[in-house]
RNA sequence: GCCGCGAUGGUGGAAUCGGUAGACACGAAGGACUUAAAAUCCUUUGGCCCGAAACGGCUGUGUGGGUUCAAGUCCCACUCGCGGUACCA
């Protein structure tokens, strides 16, 4: 009979819907796992072949643990906010909601071909107002909460608010925007909108005017990691800096706990490396410098203590409090032509030019150590973001105040002994120090150590651990997202009563911004909050007393993702994001999979939130993902024809060097193996019509290049026509065979014949089975298979496991016996499962494959009678000797010594060593 | 610049604890079946050398050194490629 997949697939498919058998249940006494993909954005595109790889992962070690008796939630659900259904909607006019609907079946289409076992009946989406309630209400919860430094956690507002009316701010150390300074009286005194603007400075979800990253061409607000150098990821366009007001998140408040919680989880060094260096963490000082006749001193951070002899200029960002301050009436309109003239270039000029500039503020600060006078310069290549905004310029042992020193003439005084600063600085932290008073002839790191003691000790600073990761910019001036639960009265927010949560996303025809500039939201003409019946009204009615204008930005897309591993514990409950319950037993997610281009956006967020819901007593886990893997990405595979130039000629790729040719990309569906097909590639595109080939071997042939898998190369692969032509199974497999999961590869469809042929060979031996007793040899062959393919799914090494199957299979050929057939079919159900279900029923079992149990190795099928021992010569294999596998170590050695084979080796000689790796090799050293 | 990852036949890749490198698959070559093709099956396939033949010799995992009885694997230096990040004081 033949291997007729299409039909097998299809029947399994629908079996095991209406069977509901990949449902999971919150009770169970069962072991539970938890199994997640990072689910898609349902583009407009579809899925393409290299989409289902991570997919296809979790699928077979969502089987496995399953086989192995967990109960296994393995859910799938969409990020169904972002900015393609909306440029799609702004250029066509059909409305986001309809499109990303249409993506979604698609997507739940193609999904439902490849035959994976996810519980649909928990699917989530994002902008389903059932689940961005629990979106809102997060960001209400961090509205509400400030975070203690002191507990490391955090805590409800009105605690705040209790210390103010009692303390002041004293004896407080929370996160911050910047250092308040009240005392009890003066906040009783404080008018309503006062304190509401004081306690911004300490929420955790913040409105304040905020640098940010301006994108002209989406006409929306960015965060830090969703522009990558001056443009922004999605799209690349140019990308320019603006203060604008904005709601943000107070990431930064956990940072020291988002750095101390990669140490508890199981991720990629190389990831979690990633987030070490966006978090930042830099251990160093801040240090007062009065200014030279006046009353004034300013802060800068330095985690160089030890080089404040060598200071000989001080340097502040553009945008520096300080700047007014400090420059003197004879340089201002110098001053104020460089800070125009920085205003004016984009982030990307900034970084591509790195060219040294300035200006002196006439202004002199004072070295606190060596008492001179040094001038005080503005200069673009301090940030105001980051430290102080301010710092101190060692030219001798930093490279960036060295080119500056260079440039307007400064003195660099080497503070490093054998430095030699003449041509460049001495940037490395080590050596012994000079020119440095009292901390001459230490180490750096002992100077460090001793002049931190000593700015503590005399007042001037403080020692102090700053971090790089900013907060997270939470505004967007876009339509598709996630409402805010926001009003505004008196200019000031307030929340949508959690009560009267979902606020749904009111429906626009007009997707652009509006004439006056405000966010797309502005169309809507049922926007307005009325705070006495609680009800969103028309915005017509705004009266600024009960009727108040609603935000009309709307929220992030990592909004939506950021917690969405929880919903899936409990997806139906409409009091709570998730019930104690079900989150007790589902805990955290064990194995999370997905790409690593989410390292600094959605992993940094999505830990954030789950700590941020731990510190409300809402979840138990204070981490989200207890094991990370990240799976390469699959890119596509080019191929070329090659058109001799000024006619409709193809020359075959080996002949090509003949002729001036130019090569045009070719669509990958209409070659097989670099075969062209001549015919489809006539009838392809109206000016190949009549095309002429020049051919080598009858054949042509076509050439091939690695490329990003996209329309416009000609290379999309659809896993539909794969499934069509090989079936589900084989994609399966081949996803796996093509190599390691974690490792980028190109998708090429050569080859996945082998693997099909392979899945028919084993469809063949499930003809005519019997009951007999298997052989010995039957048995170890497939024992050593259920070692390797438990071993290789433990480790995440699917595609090794191709392979034992293979070999497993050849081995098996002739072995018809069921008790070894259906523990075979067992073992590959994870990867082939439809054919696994064939080959189950095959041998006569009446319940699905999913119900079985997975095999366990018994070792004494393993043992072989006899061991080959290969025998070296200093290091070279001679000859190999058989002997009974159970011969001790020392009897291995006689019998090898005793061998003639040895004995023309030694040539009478006396061998110096004889080495025996116990059931390996015998090693002789002569 | 810094951080991370990688480099093995014509190709994708295997070698899991330092123990016979090249499993498995593709491709290629030759053969069987067939009027023919497809499909299927069999043989060969890292390179070089010797030979009538061998279960013969040499060489071989990016480059150069080292440790070891033994190195693709460990250590040092370097080259190239990929990914991330960047005036972070």
């Amino acid at each position: 009979m033949d291997y007729n997949f299409n039909q097998i697939e299809k029947f399994w498919q629908k079996k095991w819907e209406e069977e509901k058998l990949y449902k999971t249940n919150n009770d169970s006494q069962k072991p539970k796992y938890y199994v997640l993909d990072m689910f898609p954005y349902p583009s407009g595109a579809g899925l393409h072949v290299g989409h289902p790889l991570g997919y296809i992962a979790s699928d077979i070690y969502s089987r496995y643990k399953h086989l192995n008796g967990f109960n296994v939630l393995h859910p799938m659900g969409f990020d169904a906010y972002g900015l393609p259904a909306e440029q799609y909607a702004i250029q066509t006019g059909q409305h986001p909601e309809i499109t990303t609907d249409k993506n979604i079946t698609r997507y739940k289409e193609q999904l439902g071909k490849i035959g994976f076992c996810y519980d649909w009946s928990r699917e989530v989406r994002t902008s389903d107002p059932a689940y961005y309630k629990w979106t809102q209400w997060a960001f209400i919860q961090m509205f509400n909460s400030y975070y203690c430094n002191r507990s490391q956690k955090a805590l409800p507002i009105a605690q705040l608010i209790s210390h103010f009316e009692n303390h002041g701010i004293e004896d407080l150390d929370v996160a911050q925007t910047e250092q308040l300074v009240f005392s009890a009286q003066q906040w009783k005194q404080m008018s309503e909108k006062e304190q509401q603007q004081v306690l911004m400075n300490y929420r955790l979800a913040y409105l304040a005017d905020t640098k940010v990253n301006w994108c002209p061409a989406l006409g929306c607000v960015l965060a830090n990691d969703e522009v990558s150098e001056g443009l922004s990821v999605r799209g690349g366009h140019p990308v320019e800096q603006r203060v604008m007001r904005q709601w943000s998140l107070r990431v930064s408040a956990y940072a020291q706990r988002l750095l101390e919680g990669l140490e508890k989880i199981d991720w990629s060094e190389s990831i979690k490396d990633t987030q070490r260096n966006w978090i930042g963490r830099s251990e160093g000082a801040e240090m007062q410098f009065q200014i030279a006749d006046k009353d004034l001193s300013f802060t800068i951070f330095t985690t160089r203590a030890d080089t404040v002899f060598g200071v000989t200029f001080m340097v502040l960002a553009p945008e520096s409090e300080y700047v007014s301050e400090v420059v003197t009436d004879d340089k201002k309109s110098e001053v104020e032509e460089y800070l125009n003239w920085v205003k004016r270039r984009t982030e990307r000029e900034r970084i591509a030019d790195r060219k040294v500039t300035g200006v002196f503020t006439g202004s002199y600060a004072i070295n606190p150590l060596t008492n001179n006078k040094i001038p005080i310069y503005i200069s673009d290549y301090v940030l105001s973001g980051y430290g102080t905004g301010a710092i101190m310029a060692v030219p001798a042992h930093d490279s960036r105040d060295y080119a500056f020193a260079k440039h307007f003439n400064l003195p660099i005084i080497p503070l490093i002994e054998g430095a030699d600063v003449s041509e460049q600085s001495f940037d490395a932290k080590e050596g012994v120090m000079m020119n440095s008073g009292f901390l001459n002839g230490l180490q750096v790191k002992e100077a460090i150590a001793e002049m931190k003691k000593y700015i503590v000790k005399t007042g001037i600073g403080k020692v102090k651990v700053n971090y790089r990761l900013r907060d997270a910019i939470f505004s967007r001036q876009r339509y598709w997202g996630e409402p805010f639960p926001v009003y505004y009265k008196n200019d000031m927010p307030y929340m949508i009563p959690v009560e009267c949560l979902p606020l749904e996303l009111p429906h626009v025809d007009n997707f652009l911004p509006t004439p006056t500039g405000e966010p797309p939201l502005g169309n809507a003409q049922l926007w307005a909050w009325d705070e006495v019946n609680r009800k969103v009204v028309d915005k017509n009615l705004i009266d600024n007393k009960t009727i108040l204008p609603i935000e009309l930005c709307t929220m992030p897309g990592f909004a939506g993702s950021s917690a969405y591993y929880l919903r899936y514990m409990d997806n139906h409950n409409n009091e709570a994001l998730v019930s104690k319950e079900a989150n007790d037993y589902w805990q955290q997610v064990d194995l999370y999979l997905g790409g690593s281009e989410h390292a600094t956006g959605h992993l940094i967020y999505s830990r954030f939130w789950d700590k941020f819901l731990f510190d409300m007593g809402v979840i138990c886990k204070d981490e989200p993902f207890a094991k990370l893997i990240n799976q390469g990405m699959i890119q596509g595979r080019s191929n070329f024809v090659y058109r001799i130039v000024g006619t409709n000629k193809y020359v075959s790729y080996g002949l090509k060097d003949q002729y001036k040719v130019q090569p045009i990309h070719v669509d990958v569906n209409i070659v097989s193996n670099d075969v062209l097909d001549t015919e489809k590639f006539k009838n392809w595109l109206p000016e190949y019509k009549n095309a002429e080939f020049i051919l080598e071997d009858g054949k042509y042939i076509c050439g091939w290049a690695v490329e990003k898998m996209s329309k416009s190369m000609y290379n999309v692969v659809n896993p539909d026509d794969v499934v069509e032509k090989y079936g589900a199974d084989t994609l399966r497999l081949y996803e796996m065979f093509l190599g390691p999961l974690e490792m980028s590869k190109p998708w090429d469809t050569n080859g996945i014949d082998g693997v099909h042929r392979f899945l028919k060979k084993l469809w063949n031996m499930y003809e005519n089975i019997s009951s007999e007793q298997p052989t010995a040899e039957e048995l170890r062959s497939l024992h050593k298979l259920i070692k390797k393919v438990t071993w290789d799914i433990e480790h995440f090494s699917f595609n090794t496991s191709i392979p034992a199957f293979m070999i497993a299979r050849d081995e098996l050929a002739n072995c018809n016996k069921k008790e070894v057939l259906q523990q075979f079919a067992v073992l590959i159900a994870p990867y082939a499962p439809h054919l696994a279900e064939e080959m189950w029923h095959g041998c006569g079992n009446e319940t699905t494959v999913f119900a079985a149990e997975w095999p366990k190795v018994n070792e004494a099928y393993l043992v072989e009678n006899t061991q080959k021992y290969p025998v070296q010569f200093n290091g070279k294999v001679r000859f190999t000797l058989e002997v009974a596998k159970d011969m001790p170590k020392d009897e291995v050695e006689k019998t090898v010594m005793s061998s003639p084979e040895t004995a023309k080796y030694l040539q009478g000689n006396q061998p110096k060593r004889v080495i025996v790796v116990p059931g390996r090799i015998v090693n002789i050293v002569m």
